[in-house]
DNA sequence: AAATTAACGCAACTTAGTTGCAAAAATAAT
DNA sequence: ATTATTTTTGCAACTAAGTTGCGTTAATTT
């Protein structure tokens, strides 16, 4: 499935992602919007936005759905596995441009990695 | 909270990770245990030996709670961050022995790290 | 054996995410 | 420009994971 039409909805998410780096919980995004439109709208949209190649999603700390904007990742696979950052103390999630060595072991044969670093982002060591 | 009582959930439960070296969804367990003990029970029975230092927990790809014995992890605080292996053949979840390299990047202070690994393990290679 | 304390079961709840279907909106066709 | 087609949306209901409160049971302690 891709986007066939780009509508008021998906344009409003859209910009949410191009006005800021970090990423997004999708609980976040659905409070963003919950007046301007349905959760179900919100999930439908970043799936098609992540069916272009737009955004990509990711599985944060506590198992929820993040979404972030794709830089490197160019196509539509995404099969760049950059490291994720969580700020323990402002919540904040980030992409890191980072490549990972992600070393092979034993008999496994690895094809992706998902990655998550904790502490603390450079705002909130100043505090 | 800690360990008071060793009553037969508790050492059922403990049982089937001493009997395997594979990590354990929550999922799993409680549906394992369904005819014996309350989800409620498994929950907390699995809080109770993290807490003691016997297993630890992780957030698995799909936002599972997945928990696994532990080695390396001899205190309470389980600050050995290692990786975890999840085959996309057959599901199974592993610890890994391993240390990974994290690179301390800008101005963050990372502390910790979630990495999870996915591919094909030894068994599923060969068939 | 009685009292204390920890562990458990149950039911109800919360929260994230999904599904089916009808209505609305956008595009295409006549 | 109306009509027909297709995509998108809203809504309500649902599933599944995990949590909470509270009364009861069971294990220790005295």
């Amino acid at each position: 499935m891709s986007i066939k039409r780009k509508t008021k909805s998906l344009n409003a998410i859209l910009s949410v992602f191009e006005q800021r780096e970090e990423a997004l919980s999708v609980v976040d995004l659905v409070d963003e919007f919950k007046d301007d439109m349905n959760k179900t709208t919100v999930y439908r949209i970043l799936e098609r936005l992540e069916n272009e190649g737009v955004i990509h999603s990711f599985t944060g700390s506590k198992g929820l759905m993040w979404y972030a904007k794709c830089q490197t990742c160019t196509t539509h696979h995404h099969h760049d596995v950059h490291p994720h950052f969580e700020c323990k103390d402002c919540g904040k999630v980030e992409c890191l441009e980072l490549e990972i060595e992600i070393p092979q072991i034993n008999n496994r044969h690895i094809d992706s990695a998902s990655i998550m670093l904790q502490g603390q982002c450079a705002d909130c060591i100043k505090k």
